[in-house]
RNA sequence: GGAGAGGUGGCCGAGUGGUUUAAGGCGGCGGUCUUGAAAACCGUUGAGCGUUUGCGCGUUCCGGGGGUUCGAAUCCCUCCCUCUCCGCCA
């Protein structure tokens, strides 16, 4: 959510913005509804003073037992009753409308975001790793996958429909892994708090990351009214949600590990074969609440904390910034990170760190007290993966594979596997 | 799921229609006193919006939303949350 004063004093900026996103210029419109709006309110007050100072009057007076200049004043102030009521009613219906006009526009983009309608006019940050050569055509993970014994997508879609997957012996095992190496190190080298959030949440608090109004149909909903989380930044964002920080306790860093679930809708005939597009996949997310001086440094913070799983994976990846045609609803600054899938021939995302500003903590009232000043300012938010798991156990797939169809454990990860080094398939 | 009790400022806690402009206490901040500190005493202490060059003025906010009334923390409706007991359950 932008504040519409500073859209009021900002115009010009506001729609040159806008236009960067590739969106018409809705100044116009806000202010039509921002001015209707102070005028209304003026007047509201007005008359509301007048009352208030009436109804004051009318104890008084009363109190003292003048019944004569009471009922006068009673008199008096039922002329204004009657617009009062219905102004109350339309300074409702005014703030509703022009916070439905507010909560669908989308963050404004940083001065250095790339301007672009698609992913290439993304930006390469830079490039980590040499991209691996094979003495043989590499497969892809689900060929991998399934050849192994491990992968079944038929029995998933048995059970679930399409976009499932079931894993089991040793892949179950391996995807456990990488989530426990994941924490560990989000956890106990890059300072984040573990948490185990709730999976189910209310509209609020999508509302307030910025998956509502707009995106709803991207999500599950249950009978219950519940909606089955997209992402940990959901839940893990919304600890401050409502709440003012002391500034000594910036900046809050919290990692939690969780399914995600995506409808999916509009992305049909994506990546329909495999694991990379599915309904229900695991994530182990990184959330930061900053003060607005620390953000910026925090986004670069965060990237590297991504970057340094696949690292120790001794996977290649990219780092691009995506152009404003590619970003997110809430981000002003997006960092994607590719992985390269030798089986794919192509980089594909396996991470997404974003500095959302003050965008998603003004939707969720998240504040903080600067030291030293009179008032309380918004926080600033990030989030990013640290990493989607199902991608990154698509990646060690592809990248580990050896011609007989087997696959290597990367050697970070076998602490986690009871020390197993290879996962073979089940027939040799 | 059934029955009951609650939700008031940073915290505790009073307040059942009108000098409540939310008592009192704790905590915080400033001051007096003191070599310094403590104690004591005095003062001060929230958020949002509108308006204003500024000082300020106005308005809204007692879990959320709506209603009754000239006037609501207080009465009514509704939703949310917390606690206690019972039932069911991993």
């Amino acid at each position: 959510m932008l504040d519409v004063k500073w859209i009021r004093e900002n115009s010009a900026e506001f729609d040159a913005k806008l236009k960067m996103r590739g969106l018409e210029p809705l100044s116009p419109k806000v202010l039509e509804i921002d001015d209707e709006r102070r005028a209304h309110l003026a007047a509201l007050q007005e008359a509301q003073a007048k009352r208030n100072a009436a109804s004051k009057e009318i104890g008084k007076a009363k109190a003292s037992g003048d019944e004569a200049a009471a009922q006068a004043a009673i008199d008096e102030v039922a002329k204004i009753k009657s617009f009062i009521q219905s102004g109350e009613d339309t300074e409702r219906e005014i703030n509703q409308r022009l916070e439905a006009l507010l909560s669908t526009i989308p963050n404004l983009p940083h001065d250095d975001v790339p301007v672009g309608a698609d992913e290439d006019a993304n930006e390469l940050v830079r490039t980590v790793g040499e991209v691996p050569s094979f003495e043989f055509e590499p497969k892809e993970h689900f060929e991998i996958g399934e050849s192994l014994g491990l992968m079944d997508f038929e029995v998933a879609a048995k059970m679930s429909g399409s976009r499932f997957v079931l894993l089991s012996g040793a892949l179950a095992r391996l995807e456990r892994a990488l989530t426990q190496f994941m924490l560990d190190l989000q956890t106990g080298e890059h300072g984040y708090t573990e948490v185990s959030p709730p999976m189910l949440v209310k509209d609020n608090a999508l509302y307030g990351t910025g998956q509502l109004p707009k995106f709803e149909e991207d999500l599950f909903k249950t009978t219950t009214e519940h909606y089955l989380i997209p992402t940990a930044e959901v839940p893990l964002t919304n600890i401050v949600a409502d709440c003012t920080i002391e500034e000594s306790y910036l900046p809050r860093r919290y990692t939690a590990f969780t399914p995600c679930f995506r409808s999916e809708a509009g992305s049909a005939g994506r990546d329909t074969r495999g694991m990379i597009r599915q309904h229900q996949f695991l994530k182990v997310e990184m959330v930061s609440i900053t003060s607005p001086e620390q953000s910026e440094a925090e986004l670069e913070r965060m990237t590297g904390c991504a970057e340094e799983v696949l690292k120790r994976l001794g996977l290649s990846y990219r780092v691009m910034k995506l152009c404003t045609g590619d970003m997110g609803f809430g981000a002003r600054r997006t960092y994607d990170i590719e992985v390269w899938l030798p089986g794919q021939n192509c980089y594909r995302e396996i991470s997404s760190c974003s500095v959302c500003g003050d965008f998603q903590a003004r939707r969720m009232n998240a504040r903080y007290r600067p030291e030293g000043a009179k008032h309380l300012k918004f926080v600033h938010t990030l989030n990013g993966s640290g990493l989607a798991v199902g991608r990154t156990l698509v990646a060690v797939l592809e990248n580990y594979q050896q011609a007989d169809g087997s696959v290597i454990i990367p050697e970070v990860l076998r602490p986690y596997v009871g020390g197993k080094e290879r996962i073979a398939p089940l027939n040799a």
